[in-house]
RNA sequence: GGCCCCAUCGUCUAGCGGUCUAGGACGUCACCCUUUCAAGGUGAAGACACGAGUUCGAGUCUCGUUGGGGUCACCA
């Protein structure tokens, strides 16, 4: 079995791309097959420079790895289209001369005021087939004017073409209603439909899986298979994810809000951004019109490889639901082990400004792994605990619900006096010390342990209070614990 | 508009004629736990778009309606 992600190097892989890329790969892996990588790079408007370093990048960010390519190789390369431009005319050559394709002279200009004028007279918008029966007096007369012809498939003007769809069963096209589609552009660079039969064809992918837009130029792409008379390959037609709101297919061209208004990310490099782990978007694109069969949606994508199943696609379109991803991408989080953690958090702080000390780092990280459910979001939560100069929170973060300064400052004072008497800083140890206190103070534990986060985290949201006093020290500590008394006045 | 695809809780989904008084998950809400925030635990609300058929029996099959999506480029 052979699959296959095709993507065109305009832009950096949209999320929906990368979830073809994901089926493929899967699939190719379920099978023992390969999964290959082929840019179709014909369009040379709309090329952009640095796009294929970012499609790799994200693509092996993800962990699809491709076993033949345009990097790596193979056997049936070259694997980017332009420099397969001879393979193309070749066989746009062969159906002229066996009569399935045909030359035709109008400028682009020229179809689309033939557009227009159908449209103002509301008819279906379409190339009339002007040129499918011209002689070779005509053409020639047009070859005269200088005009360069592209070549157009002669599709059957009767009957039907009907297909079978793995995920949508047999699907029906009556050939009346299709075009005589552009095989071969101007430029000598062949458009999609034939790139793609030829190219499937000599590579020899035995899997075709695409996005449902590309189902009304199937029968098109059947009937090429037909003329040239190989074995077409084995079509699946995936449902797209919808934006949050419904209407129309996810797009990076209007960025989607999520229900509180916040942009949410449409482009893999956005996801990579954002703090998410490949794990977690790997299983979260895996649950989108798939399942893992037994009501379990977090996994891990080799277990999901050994279940996938083309038949079991869900041929609905779906909403992008990005709370799901929020919360697998916090189990992921969570499932890490500390020191893998640690890792994936440096960067994030380091992007922040901030310094990171290794041996800190793995103390921290143990705190923040149930708190967060991406990687960027330790900044906030734990940043502090990297910043060179510690910021005091002002008063009135520090002073507690139903609670004065002068209370605060009291409770500020006896706990550095207790505190100052432990030896061994250490979480229990200085809970026990503390915790007698609350009689005392007449305060609840929200009151003191509250005041106390804020004198030496700085920040009300935060590392679980006697946790980070002993991450930082006993020194440290004690001078917060100073610096809050001056806050409040104390 | 033509053609094509699709339709189960707000969302992602299970369901492939009877076991469905429709299951799970996210989200929401409540409670428990609790030093903040989380995590964790328990529980609640919440759906078969509609209408005809077929059948002893339909969420499951057929047709229609409605709704949504895609596509109608010398872009992929």
């Amino acid at each position: 079995m052979r699959t296959r992600f095709a993507p065109s190097p305009t832009g950096s892989l949209h999320i929906g791309g990368l979830r073809t890329a994901l089926f493929n790969w899967m699939f190719a892996r379920r099978h023992g097959g390969r999964f290959i990588l082929r840019i179709e790079d014909t369009d040379q408007k709309r090329y952009e420079p640095h796009s294929l370093e970012e499609l790799t990048e994200a693509l092996r960010w993800a962990g699809l790895n491709w076993d033949e390519g345009p990097d790596v190789g193979g056997d049936y390369g070259p694997y980017i289209q332009s420099e397969r431009r001879e393979l193309y005319q070749t066989w746009a050559n062969w159906l002229i001369e066996n009569d399935k394709a045909y030359y035709a002279y109008e400028t682009a200009e020229e179809l689309d005021q033939m557009r227009k004028e159908q449209m103002a007279r509301k008819q279906p918008p379409g190339y009339n087939r002007q040129h499918r029966t011209l002689s070779a007096d005509e053409r020639a007369a047009f070859e005269a004017e200088g005009r360069v012809p592209v070549v157009r498939f002669k599709m059957p003007l009767e009957g039907d073409t009907a297909i079978e769809d793995v995920i949508r069963g047999r699907v029906v096209f009556e050939n009346a209603t299709l075009q005589d589609m552009v095989l071969l552009k101007a430029d000598g660079l062949p458009t999609y439909h034939l790139a793609h039969v030829v190219d499937d064809h000599f590579m020899e992918i035995s899997h075709v899986m695409r996005a449902v837009e590309w189902l009304p130029s199937l029968p098109v792409h059947w009937q090429l298979w037909l003329a040239f008379g190989w074995e077409p390959p084995i079509y699946a037609h995936l449902p797209v994810i919808l934006n949050p709101d419904g209407k129309g297919k996810l797009s990076k061209r209007k960025p989607p809000k999520d229900k509180h208004g916040n942009p949410i990310p449409v482009m893999a490099h956005d996801f990579m951004k954002a703090g998410y782990l490949p794990e977690a978007l790997d299983n979260f694109l895996a649950n989108i019109g798939w399942n893992f069969g037994d009501d379990r949606e977090f996994f891990y994508i080799k277990d999901a490889v050994e279940r996938f199943e083309l038949e079991r696609i869900n041929e609905a379109n779906s909403t992008f639901p990005t709370e799901k991803l929020e919360w697998l991408n916090g189990l992921h989080i969570r499932e890490l082990p500390v020191d893998e953690l640690a890792a994936r958090l440096r960067k994030p702080l380091e992007d922040a400004g901030l310094t990171v000390d290794q041996d800190l780092l793995l103390k921290v990280t143990p705190q923040v792994q149930t708190r967060i459910k991406t990687l960027n979001e330790v900044v906030g939560l734990a940043g502090f605990f990297f910043k060179p100069e510690f910021t005091p929170a002002p008063a009135e973060a520090i002073i507690q619900k139903k609670m004065d300064a002068a209370a605060t400052a009291q409770a500020l004072a006896r706990s550095r006096a207790m505190l100052a008497g432990v030896d061994d800083f250490t979480t229990q140890a200085l809970h026990d010390a503390i915790q007698p206190l609350t009689e005392e103070l007449g305060l609840s534990n929200g009151q003191l342990f509250g005041v106390l986060r804020v004198a030496v985290t700085g920040q009300t949201i935060s590392t679980p209070t006697f946790e980070t006093m002993e991450i930082i020290g006993k020194d440290e500590t004690l001078r917060r614990i100073d610096l809050a008394l001056a806050q409040v006045g104390g």
